[in-house]
DNA sequence: AGCACGCCGACT
DNA sequence: GTCGGCGTGCTC
């Protein structure tokens, strides 16, 4: 080896895979990289997207170094983002590599949109005029340059007249930049008609966007309040000062009202980013939102990892929803890394929510957050009456699962021409099916959980795991024949009742099962919003955020469903889903009601849904979470066990309790604090970890690890809570 | 995360 | 005798 032969130029780049550190590469003569940059490295047998980093590049042994493949010509990762990739891969301890990996996730993106075929007429005339070249010349008199497509597409004439012109000289070739995938938002396009409420909520929000700077703002009212109208004016804001705007919602698929509403606000859509996008125009999105050529993006989750270089706000709708939560490969909230993003990007956030979650219900109390509220229901919109129905009072008939109060209810909506909605948050027909004869229970053979009959489909599903057998006419267990017995309701089985009690009515049941996948769904919220249903049953999906003018009865069939499974925050989100769904009625300034039906009429959720006073119901929750020590009163990581089976999950986490180390001011809380979930078809078990300091935490968690049982790529970290208090 | 290498069951 | 299951290990 020649001692004097010069060290090469290395650069640090993150690679999209799980590395605890940025890899080291060479940087060939004349390549211009900085922390940033995006490149192409070789990676084992691959080439790969990297991002070139900010730390030194290590140590490396000189035979192991290979060099940068090519920097691709695109705007390098800011500072910022860089910041908060490393930020959000040490709070949630993952590596840092799988983080950068989601801000990589549109392969093509990385080299510049290829500039388009076009053509730039040269106001020569053609030899002879006929009406089709009339009608083209008509079109190009301004001397701008169009697609041959668009020109003969806007003049409704052939592709072949225009080559004809073209061959004559009326055109000379050229090259457009790439369109930009929506035209920008214009902040003075629409304005809107708000109550003195609103506008003064608008006002404040607005204002708090042009001061700029860090800060988080709940706005807080009821479903029907306007908030959609009220962020839309501090989005304008935050437009008219040349940032950038991300609003996170939910689930994006099924929002197309919220893109609707915006293109009435601003002349024109956000973009939109969710993983069902056209693989080609998720690269356009990223491409043009790191070129700034889009200024507002509405998006799901992963939206917050988009390469944004003027980001000003981040509106955060529905802030207490659960599908915020990623609970693959990096566990975080989106909700909270989006505080986070402000924080360190120093801009505002908004979260909204009908139904805030308790945690930013506390954060908001404790001035951390600050807090406008809008009072009531907006213009006409008045809300639904609401009541529930004590099921030990009012029994079902035999068989079924509709009170008579509930029932007449029905009917008498039904006489006035108006719709009823049914909601129960359980899909198929029975949730547990066993035989008369012997008792045996039809489970998972996958994730033993109870199969779940689907008589439309006559199968049996896991609604875990998605298994799916036929359902068999003979018990597997004794053989006997015709003794199976469907045990409790799902909206198939409602749907059956509803029928007998009405045949004549139009009666439709909404769910993800429905044959013809989301598209069929929204054409049929649409036709239930026109009015082409009578009686809608439905799951949750239908408490999103739908508008359905003549919906004037909600029934909750089974209102205690989900209070029961253990969860700490299960009164919580009941309480959320409730109100949600209560909340599609009335929005007309029809008389219109809510019931629900339940075994607890005097259970703290029903008492908060009917009175309307959510906020004693806060008040109790908070209250009961300081006594057991939850979030968001403690400092708390979460290890997750999963495995196939139960019993394997439950000695997993024994295990790693077991292997916890002394620490006088740190906790694992037990089982009753976290018990078994089932997702994905895996046995899940969290292990709360409650501690004072976010790296004493994280030790504490690492040292478990390292200390447990060896359980195979099951065990997952996630430190979801408060957040706040780590910045 | 991919992807290759490496040892034990049912088949062209 | 081979094809193929997924268990461990590596990537600058």
């Amino acid at each position: 080896m020649n001692r004097d032969s010069p060290r090469p130029r290395t650069a640090a780049v993150l690679v999209p895979m799980p590395a605890e550190r940025p890899y080291t590469y060479a940087v060939p003569d004349g390549m211009q990289v900085e922390p940033g940059s995006i490149v192409q490295v070789p990676l084992g047998p691959r080439e790969v997207a990297g991002v070139v980093w900010d730390a030194d590049a290590g140590a490396v042994d000189p035979k192991k170094l290979r060099p940068i493949t090519r920097a691709f010509d695109c705007p390098p990762l800011s500072k910022d983002m860089r910041r908060f990739i490393d930020w959000v891969a040490d709070y949630t301890l993952s590596p840092p590599g799988l983080a950068a990996r989601m801000a990589l996730r549109a392969p093509a993106a990385f080299d510049p949109e290829p500039w388009i075929e076009g053509l730039k007429p040269t106001g020569n005339a053609p030899d002879r005029m006929t009406d089709a070249r009339r009608r083209v010349m008509e079109l190009i008199g301004d001397g701008f340059a169009w697609t041959r497509s668009g020109l003969a597409h806007a003049a409704g004439v052939t592709g072949a007249v225009i080559d004809g012109m073209r061959a004559q000289g009326c055109f000379e070739d050229t090259l457009l930049p790439p369109r930009p995938v929506v035209a920008p938002p214009d902040p003075a396009y629409g304005g809107q008609d708000l109550n003195p409420d609103q506008q003064a909520a608008a006002d404040r929000l607005a204002a708090t966007v042009k001061a700029g700077g860090y800060s988080v703002t709940l706005l807080d009212g009821v479903t029907g309040s306007g908030k959609t109208e009220v962020y839309f004016e501090a989005i304008a804001a935050a437009v008219e000062a040349g940032r950038q705007v991300l609003v996170l919602l939910p689930e994006i698929a099924l929002t197309h009202a919220f893109l609707e509403r915006f293109q009435q606000r601003f002349g024109a859509k956000p973009a939109e980013w969710h993983s069902d996008l056209a693989p080609r125009m998720r690269e356009r999105v990223w491409r043009q939102v790191a070129e700034g050529q889009i200024r507002v993006v509405a998006g799901a989750r992963s939206a917050l990892f988009l390469p944004f270089n003027e980001l000003g706000l981040i509106v955060v709708d529905e802030e207490h929803d659960p599908a915020f939560k990623q609970e693959d490969r990096v566990f975080y909230n989106a909700r909270d890394m989006a505080v986070v993003r402000g924080h360190i990007g120093a801009f505002p956030v908004i979260l909204s929510s009908a139904t805030p979650s308790v945690e930013t219900r506390v954060n908001a109390q404790t001035g951390r957050y600050a807090r406008v509220a809008l009072p009531s229901r907006y213009a006409e919109a008045a809300l639904p009456t609401l009541a529930s129905i004590d099921l030990r009072r009012h029994p079902p008939a035999r068989g079924g699962f509709l009170s008579p109060p509930l029932i007449e209810a029905m009917r008498r909506t039904l006489e006035k021409e108006e719709q009823s909605l049914l909601f129960l948050n359980r899909r198929g027909y029975a949730p547990l099916t066993l035989c008369r004869v012997c008792g045996h229970r039809f489970q998972c053979p996958d994730c033993s959980s109870w199969l779940v009959e689907h008589r439309f489909r006559g199968q049996l599903v896991c609604h875990q795991c998605g298994h799916a057998e036929k359902k068999p006419e003979a018990c597997p267990e004794c053989g006997t024949l015709d003794h199976l017995v469907a045990c409790g309701p799902g909206v198939e089985r409602i749907a059956e009742e509803v029928v007998a009690h009405f045949p004549d009515a139009r009666t439709i049941v909404l769910s993800s099962d429905l044959v013809g996948g989301v598209r069929r769904l929204r054409l049929e919220l649409e036709a239930v919003a026109k009015g082409e249903a009578d009686i809608v049953i439905g799951t949750q999906l239908v408490a999103k955020g739908h508008n359905f003018p003549n919906m004037t009865l909600v029934g909750v069939v089974d209102a205690d469903l989900g209070l029961a499974n253990g969860d700490p925050r299960a009164a919580e989100r009941t309480f959320q889903l409730l109100s949600q769904v209560t909340g599609r009625a009335g929005r007309t300034g029809k008389k219109s009601r809510g019931l629900l039906q339940t075994y607890q009429p005097d259970h703290p959720v029903m008492r908060a849904i009917v009175s309307g006073d959510a906020e004693s119901f806060y008040e109790r929750e908070i209250a009961e979470r300081e006594r057991a020590g939850l979030p968001p009163f403690g400092r708390l990581a979460g290890i997750i066990v999963s495995a196939a089976t139960r019993a394997e999950a439950e000695s997993h986490a024994r295990g790693l309790r077991r292997a916890a180390p002394a620490a006088n001011d740190i906790h694992v809380l037990g089982p009753a604090e976290a018990p078994l979930s089932l997702v994905g078809g895996r046995h899940r078990f969290r292990l709360l970890v409650q501690g004072e300091r976010k790296s004493h935490l994280q030790g504490f968690v690492r040292e478990m690890l390292a200390a447990g049982p060896k359980v195979r790529g099951s065990v997952r970290v996630q430190v979801d809570i408060d957040p706040q208090s780590f910045l």
